[in-house]
DNA sequence: ACATGCACCTGGGAGC
DNA sequence: TGCTCCCAGGTGCATG
């Protein structure tokens, strides 16, 4: 599952293998043939590769990008021109190059809630608009963080660091990861935290995040190495806390850490490190008790 | 303003 | 073995 650290690796590998290529042809193996894309594709040349949020933007040049979200199961890659398609293959750019080593952007997709799309300048500020700030930027400081957590003071923890209009690019498996770093319970409220926490939680978001993407800047992409050998999403992100560890003791204090459900995603936490106070929550337990009672 | 739950889609695992 | 059921997770939308 992509997450910031895993696209700015995927931009990380992209950039050198098709910036300055030009864009000769679109095809999707197995499906329609993407002739909106082609037509905006076709002749134009990928000046770089950036990242926003878990947004990979390819420039082309003029004020249009060519935007890609890899959602669940998105993968980028650049392969040899004519190999053969993979049972996933969604998207196939051929790339110029000189005759030996032309090659193609490739967006595998096995659950295929990814898209591609070329936006112009305006759609793509709207899109760059609707995410939080990014918190690898140096801009991101505590009062920044400190601010937006007053603005939604009411929000739990965990579905406001997954909501992109809040902070970009956290998804459920690092979420949980700076949540137990920072000794938060993923259901505190926003407004509860001491500062101390606050301070807390900024240095931790930070840390875990920044570390993934150092983890990953090795010169063998993330992809190949997945390819090789791992299988599911925890395993490929070494170094991992609590994400799908439940019934193994904790790293820190050796209970168990548990799975629970956030808004309908698996939760993994320490309950003995982050505790869950906070008067708002144990009241609505409490009332969910008598309820059922 | 916040939470919940479903939809999208497919493969992989559990259970029978 | 082979079937069904359920689940994963990012996001958008309808609903409470």
């Amino acid at each position: 599952v992509p997450e910031l650290p895993e696209v700015e690796h995927i931009v990380r590998y992209l950039r050198p293998r098709v910036r300055g290529r030009a864009v000769e042809g679109v095809s999707a193996p197995g499906g329609r043939p993407p002739r909106a894309l082609s037509h905006a594709l076709v002749g134009r040349t990928i000046t770089d590769v950036a990242r926003r949020g878990k947004l990979v933007l390819l420039p082309l040049g003029d004020d249009r990008t060519l935007v890609v979200h890899l959602k669940l199961t998105g993968k980028l890659w650049v392969k040899e021109a004519g190999a053969r398609p993979g049972p996933h293959d969604r998207l196939v750019l051929g790339l110029s190059g000189p005759r030996a080593a032309r090659s193609a952007l490739v967006l595998e997709d096995t659950r295929r809630l990814g898209w591609a799309r070329v936006v112009d300048a305006p759609e793509l500020a709207a899109l760059a608009a609707a995410i939080g700030p990014e918190p690898l930027d140096p801009g991101f400081d505590l009062a920044t963080l400190r601010a937006r957590l007053a603005a939604r003071g009411r929000r739990r923890l965990k579905p406001l660091l997954l909501d992109q209009a809040f902070v970009a690019g956290v998804g459920n498996i690092y979420a949980d990861e700076v949540l137990f770093a920072a000794r938060l319970h993923p259901l505190r409220l926003a407004g509860s935290l001491t500062p101390a926490e606050a301070a807390g939680l900024h240095a931790t978001l930070v840390e875990v995040l920044a570390r993934a993407v150092a983890a990953r800047t090795d010169e063998v992409p993330d992809q190949e190495r997945v390819a090789q050998g791992g299988r599911g999403a925890a395993r490929r992100i070494a170094g991992l806390q609590v994400f799908q560890k439940d019934g193994l003791p904790c790293p820190r204090c050796r209970a168990t850490i548990e799975r629970t459900v956030v808004q309908g995603r698996g939760t993994y936490l320490c309950a003995r490190c982050q505790p869950a106070t906070g008067a708002p929550v144990r009241r609505r337990a409490r009332r969910a008790a008598e309820a059922r009672a």
